[in-house]
DNA sequence: ATAGGGTTAG
């Protein structure tokens, strides 16, 4: 590193060297107040604009989410060249502001610094998870005006980010990939990783048997294609045939045959597998809570706390999300508890996820007590509150908090909108909704997508206002889907509206023509209106189609015993006993005032 | 730059 220009004292000397040590590590320190230490080195030996220094600073203060600090080593520096620019949009991505890095990144080309062949990477890394197409291909224009193709780092990013934008998305990697002149196994792997997310096993398979030269990353991409797929048995049959596994491979089965159910060949695989690490314990743990097995979650989170593992965000994440998912509040306040005990600094992350926990599981106090003991929040914060107090019918309580939000300076985002619109719904408040819907362009710049009109079509429909709705339908920017137009049945329903029910069953099959959920609640729709002919034409149209709705089915499990109950079914050899008791619970129900669809 | 788990969304 050509810091300095050769200096006589000898102290000084040694004092520089000893200087140019710690910065030579400086980009991978975590700990902040050594960082601080070297900092305040740096500006006394004023090196601070030293283009080799400014970005270990950066990417050190990056490490430990320091991002204001980060901002201001950058800010220090006069003349930024390129490599620097790319450490603070590589800092940005790392700490999940993508907006930052793409605004670093126009400022950048403002101040006249051309982007490298590192810029690109970086920056496509900060598409993922927006599912941005348009900026995918804005950042692939770039690349084609300057050029920086030859460098196979930059081709290999625009394969992933295009894969990961849907099937348009998939058809541009394609073309790329196709139309590379020199590929290595990371433009394989990528690819074939992509066919496989967009649902396109068969062609990911055909690549993968056709691809030069196969490493683990192959191997465990296909396998989670598989994996991903439910394809449970061609997945094993590949994992058997692998030329050897690690503990991805491993926990990819795991993670297949907990998401197809199938538990016990799960629980076999993760006791067999024979090195285990965090990301292991939490699939298998958060696959139990996922499908409501409480006491296997609980006795497997003991055991890891027992082997001594340092639980990360990304665990207690995960298993708090599958509580949220399956109501498991007791393994979520296990989870709170262990938190607390430890003494484990939950990031703002894993709070967000205990407040959407305690909120889906019904226990709106600890929901709140987290919300209110939190130190920093973000947006997420306030969506999951709002959304806990929306879905419990809090609709007054979501919009004070709503203001709450306005009022301490964060900008609501498009989750938020919709979570106020759901308020609105199950609060009754179909004017105050309405306002909200049609304002929130103006007032907060976020122009309603299909989920904003699947919240009004719901608001109005619940409200009664079904012919508002249906027009609200017609007149969309975007071409309702199938949950639009599901949403709009449900109120017809509800409202025992038959003609328009008939209308929008006649869109819903043209969009799922064998879907048998549509014609079964038209059927519904019909018997609640007592139009009998009606109900058996549809069940005609049914037959005729070869369309077959299985009955639904509850199962509840007791004492390691599954037991499964469709409508009106009596085979269970207690099936009088249970008959009794719903017979007591619609009776106390009707004394608070509740009228049972069935029983009407 | 590529592989396994991850908070808000009718």
């Amino acid at each position: 590193m050509q810091l300095y220009t050769p200096i006589r004292t000898p102290t000084w000397v040694s004092r520089r060297r000893l200087l140019e040590e710690k910065l030579s590590d400086l980009h991978k320190c975590t700990n902040l107040n050594q960082i601080k230490q070297i900092h305040a080195q740096i500006l006394k030996a004023n090196l601070h604009q030293d283009l080799f220094v400014a970005p270990k600073l950066i990417a050190a203060f990056s490490l430990c989410r320091q991002m204001v600090l980060a901002v201001n080593a950058f800010d220090q520096v006069q003349e930024a060249n390129a490599h620097l620019y790319n450490t603070l949009i590589r800092a940005h991505v790392q700490n999940s502001q993508p907006l930052q890095a793409f605004a670093t990144f126009f400022e950048m080309q403002s101040n006249g610094v051309y982007p490298d062949n590192f810029t690109y990477p970086f920056l496509l890394k900060a598409c993922s998870g927006q599912s941005c197409l348009r900026m995918v291909q804005m950042i692939h224009a770039h690349i084609k005006k300057f050029g920086f193709c030859s460098d196979i780092f930059v081709p290999n990013s625009l394969i992933d980010s295009y894969s990961k934008c849907g099937s348009f998305g998939v058809k541009a990697a394609r073309k790329l990939f196709k139309e590379m002149g020199e590929r290595d196994v990371v433009s394989w792997n990528s690819m074939i990783g992509g066919l496989a997310k967009a649902g396109e096993l068969g062609e990911a398979r055909r690549l993968f048997d056709e691809m030069p030269e196969k490493d683990m990353v192959s191997w465990n991409t296909i396998l989670d294609g598989y994996a991903k797929a439910g394809e449970m048995n061609h997945a094993f049959e590949l994992f058997e045939g692998m030329p050897e596994r690690n503990v991805v491979s491993w926990s990819t089965m795991v993670s297949g045959y907990c998401k197809a159910g199938d538990m016990d060949m799960a629980r076999m695989l993760f006791d067999k597998m024979p090195v285990k690490n965090l990301v292991s314990w939490t699939i298998m743990i958060s696959g139990y809570a996922q499908k409501g097995l409480m006491n296997e979650a609980v006795s497997l989170y003991d055991k890891m706390e027992e082997a001594v593992l340092k639980p990360d965000d990304g665990v207690l994440i995960s298993i708090l999300a599958a509580c949220a998912e399956s109501g498991l509040l007791g393994l979520g306040q296990k989870v709170h508890d262990s938190i607390r005990r430890t003494g484990f600094k939950g990031s703002t992350q894993v709070s967000n996820a205990l407040v959407d926990m305690y909120a889906k599981c019904g226990s709106l106090d600890e929901a709140y007590s987290v919300f209110n003991g939190m130190t920093k929040r973000d947006v997420v914060s306030w969506n999951a509150m709002l959304q806990g107090l929306a879905m419990h019918g809090h609709g007054e309580k979501a919009l004070q908090l709503f203001s709450r939000m306005k009022v301490e300076g964060f900008e609501p985002d498009r989750v938020t909108l919709i979570g106020i619109l759901c308020a609105c719904t199950h609060a009754g408040l179909v004017e105050e909704g309405v306002q909200y819907f049609y304002s929130m362009e103006r007032n907060y710049g976020i122009v309603p997508e299909i989920e904003h009109y699947g919240c009004m079509i719901d608001l109005l429909g619940r409200g009664g206002r079904l012919k508002e709705a249906f027009r609200l339908v017609n007149s969309m920017p975007m071409e309702p889907n199938v949950i639009i137009w599901g949403t709009l049945l449900g109120a017809c329903r509800m409202h025992n509206d038959v003609d328009l029910a008939r209308q929008v069953v006649d869109h819903l099959v043209i969009l799922e023509p064998s879907d048998p959920g549509n014609f079964s609640m038209l059927s519904n729709i019909y018997a609640a209106a007592g139009d009998w002919d009606s109900v058996s034409n549809v069940r005609l149209r049914m037959r005729s189609t070869g369309i077959q709705k299985p009955s639904g089915a509850s199962s509840i499990e007791v004492h390691d015993e599954v037991h499964e109950f469709t409508v009106f079914d009596k085979s269970h050899p207690k099936s009088d006993k249970i008959y009794q008791m719903i017979d007591r619970l619609v009776q106390d129900l009707k004394q608070v005032g509740y009228v049972p669809k069935a029983y009407q």
